[in-house]
DNA sequence: CACCAGGCAAGTA
DNA sequence: TACTTGCATGGT
């Protein structure tokens, strides 16, 4: 397995080059487009935390200060923007509530620590905790998502009861606990999702496609 | 027009 | 436990 999934890395990363996912930003900014993201165009979220930028409001203490309403406005472009605005205090209130506000005393924490402390808040799921793991903390924790799923279920090596965490572990457990190597993965996979699993018409440009025969899609 | 995007929680049986 | 539904904008 070990070997599959180096090869699948490889092969993706040849295919496409770098992704260069959140590269050179802040991390609050991770952490609030990790939370925009969930289920969410990225460029839509792009646009939300911009209107945030513009405003200078992108600190835990402007957020803090500002209202559930107030927020939600700002964040329209990235949809559901009620829930998202909640979802965004709700975190903002732990950081304040328990850290003081102050974002380095949360991340700091042992990685175990901190995933139970983001799981803890309303709106953050295992992928939002994980994503800000890896993306914000840089932690060696592998995301899984619907296309991590999908793909590796499209070729053979997993079934459909598989679930977040065995999922997560096939990763982890076979591969070198590399931040960098899980941030460039995670995001080459959902660039072939989106690329080649869309439509099975182009399944055949699909770098993976080299494997041979697969199940057929459901 | 339909479909979906870098999910999650709450409700139901 | 295992489904189902609501949340919402913007691009194809």
């Amino acid at each position: 397995m070990a070997q599959r999934l180096e090869d699948m890395f490889t092969r993706l990363l040849n295919h496409f080059g770098p992704q260069h996912w959140w590269p050179g930003e802040t991390e609050l900014e991770v952490i609030v487009g990790a939370v925009l993201t969930q289920n969410t165009n990225w460029k839509n979220v792009e646009k939300a935390i911009l209107n945030l930028k513009e405003r200078g409001l992108l600190s835990p203490d402007r957020l803090n200060a500002l209202s559930v309403s107030e927020l939600a406005q700002l964040i329209r472009p990235a949809g559901y923007y009620n829930i998202k605005a909640k979802r965004l205090k709700n975190l903002i209130d732990l950081l304040r509530e328990r850290y003081g506000l102050d974002l380095s005393r949360l991340l700091d924490q042992k990685t175990d620590t901190l995933r139970q402390e983001l799981l803890s808040v309303n709106g953050i799921g295992f992928e939002t905790a994980d994503s800000i793991l890896l993306y914000a903390a840089r932690r060696p924790v592998f995301v899984v998502d619907a296309y991590t799923h999908r793909i590796l279920r499209r070729h053979g090596m997993t079934d459909e009861q598989t679930d977040y965490h065995e999922l997560q572990s096939l990763f982890m457990d076979h591969l070198p606990e590399e931040p960098s190597l899980f941030n460039e993965f995670h995001a080459l996979i959902v660039r072939t999702g989106k690329e080649y699993c869309r439509r099975k018409s182009l399944c055949h440009l699909c770098p993976l496609q080299e494997w041979g025969p697969v199940p057929p899609l459901v």
